[in-house]
RNA sequence: GGUGGGGUACCGAAGCGGUCAAACGGGGCAGACUGUAAAUCUGCUGGCUUAGCCUUCGUAGGUUCGAAUCCUACCCCCACCA
């Protein structure tokens, strides 16, 4: 199957410029993706296109990552509603390396004729001269074009948005990447979000007037989540592939919850199953939703490949125990065993003599709660657990007594947030 | 530089001298129902030492017993004009 193909039935193919097909399959192409390196890990929304190079290399091209040390400190318009906050020189360097390492987990950087490659656009845009930047690239962008792509019309229509040159020229920049991507390793292919689409065919524009070279670009749809609005985000912010962000019990947990109507889907492009197991599993979900094969599947297979297989194993552990049934029959050790693995704190034993210590404080330090009114409203709600208990108390408080064992007591807020406490 | 419009809580958006910690919608959180799903219904959604107090309506001053609401200056955004 070739990877437009693949890349159809896996519903990662939002657009593709004319003749991409017969590129890919006359033999091997070298393909590019832009990270913006506006964070220092990437997140699973980020997941669609890095999965797109792992099916470009193994469709036997070659994936090149290219972190955008230099376009990051310009700011990319597209898909954004307001203009941009700046990043520092140093911040946009130390995202870079950090992105890159993430993709390394991805991709093979040693296969014999298409290992992986990674460039930074800060080696070459940072010597470029305004000058002759103006010159041999500017000369041949129209502005009347550039006004009609899509990111900076809706800037410019927008009632109380505008668009400062910086980002407008954007474009530009990422048009010369592909210049630059062309003539140092013969870069051909371009792919991003759908919001690239304006920026790809700029530079695919670019590499024909420039050099007259054809070139290609393919674009994944937006992502949605549910509501049909930002995948990825939960009310503790993005879920990141970095497990010092996102732990990898949180990562699971973040898969295994996705709804019946998504799920397939998200096998489908986040995972490497074939299309019949993933049918499989779409059979399972309508004969035996309860069991949901499918989230398992989905959760398990992308921890994996995120979190490695000691990654996944400890989410896996820490869910059983969590989810399993009954806490009150953990031993200290079994408690032991997840703690590592899901949120906790630590409390000093003499915190707990006497009157012991309000829940609501607990809850604060543990980041259950966002302040003390918050915990206090939660716990009015019936949504606050101690040890599986639900405290009615907004004044309650905890003791030594309530520890298992004497050494950990667990909290709870709604069905699914654990928040470990171990008594030191 | 000129003219007009505008900056309200996570977002959108009302309010235009007291009854405003600020309507309504969305989002979020929790409860019920479930399958750690969806839909639905219910509650909560600034902080605190919580029958009370404190800080919020672009920023800084002012008028007033009292301001998100009126006045002055400044900052920022948008539109049109130059």
């Amino acid at each position: 199957m070739d990877l437009i193909e693949e890349f159809t039935w896996r519903e990662m193919l939002q657009d593709v410029t004319e003749g991409t097909a017969d590129a890919l399959a006359a033999g091997k192409v070298s393909g590019y993706i832009g990270f913006d390196p506006t964070a220092s890990s990437l997140h699973v929304g980020n997941l669609m296109p890095i999965m797109g190079l792992v099916h470009l290399q193994r469709a036997g091209h070659t994936p090149i990552i290219l972190t955008g040390g230099g376009t990051g400190l310009i700011g990319d318009p597209s898909g954004k509603a307001d203009e941009r906050q700046l990043l520092t020189k140093e911040d946009a360097a130390e995202n870079s390396a950090a992105i890159r390492a993430q993709l390394e987990h991805f991709l093979d950087f040693d296969a014999s004729s298409n290992a992986a490659m990674t460039v930074n656009n800060l080696d070459w845009l940072s010597e470029l001269s305004l000058v002759d930047f103006l010159r041999d690239v500017g000369k041949h962008f129209s502005v009347k074009a550039m006004m009609n792509k899509e990111s900076v019309r809706r800037r410019l229509e927008g009632e109380d948005s505008g668009i400062t040159f910086t980002e407008f020229a954007y474009m530009l920049l990422q048009a010369y990447d592909f210049v630059e991507l062309n003539e140092r390793v013969g870069c051909t292919l371009q792919m991003g979000g759908s919001d690239q689409w304006g920026n790809i065919t700029a530079g695919i524009d670019l590499l024909r007037r420039m050099r007259g070279q054809r070139a290609y670009g393919i674009t994944f749809p937006l992502i949605t989540g549910p509501g049909g609005e930002k995948f990825g985000k939960t009310a503790a912010g993005a879920v990141w592939l970095d497990p010092e962000r996102t732990s990898p019990y949180r990562f699971y947990q973040f898969w295994i919850n996705t709804g019946d109507d998504d799920v397939i889907r998200y096998l489908k492009f986040s995972t490497l199953l074939s299309r019949t197991e993933i049918a499989e599993l779409g059979d399972s979900l309508e004969s035996n939703p309860q069991e949901r094969a499918a989230q398992r599947a989905l959760a398990e297979n992308v921890t994996r490949a995120v979190h490695g297989e000691s990654g996944l194993d400890k989410a896996v552990q820490a869910t059983r125990a969590l989810f399993g049934g009954d806490i009150s029959g953990l031993g200290a050790g079994d408690i032991e065993d997840i703690f590592a693995n899901v949120p906790s704190s630590k409390v000093s034993k003499s915190d707990l003599e006497g009157e012991g210590k309000p829940v609501v404080d607990f809850l604060v330090e543990a980041g259950v709660a966002t302040s003390k009114g918050d915990a206090r409203r939660a716990i009015e709600g019936g949504g606050i657990y101690a040890n599986n208990r639900r405290i009615s108390e907004p004044d309650a408080c905890l003791t030594n007594d309530d520890a298992v064992e004497g050494r950990y007591l667990i909290l709870r807020k709604g069905k699914k947030r654990y928040h470990v406490v171990e008594v030191v």
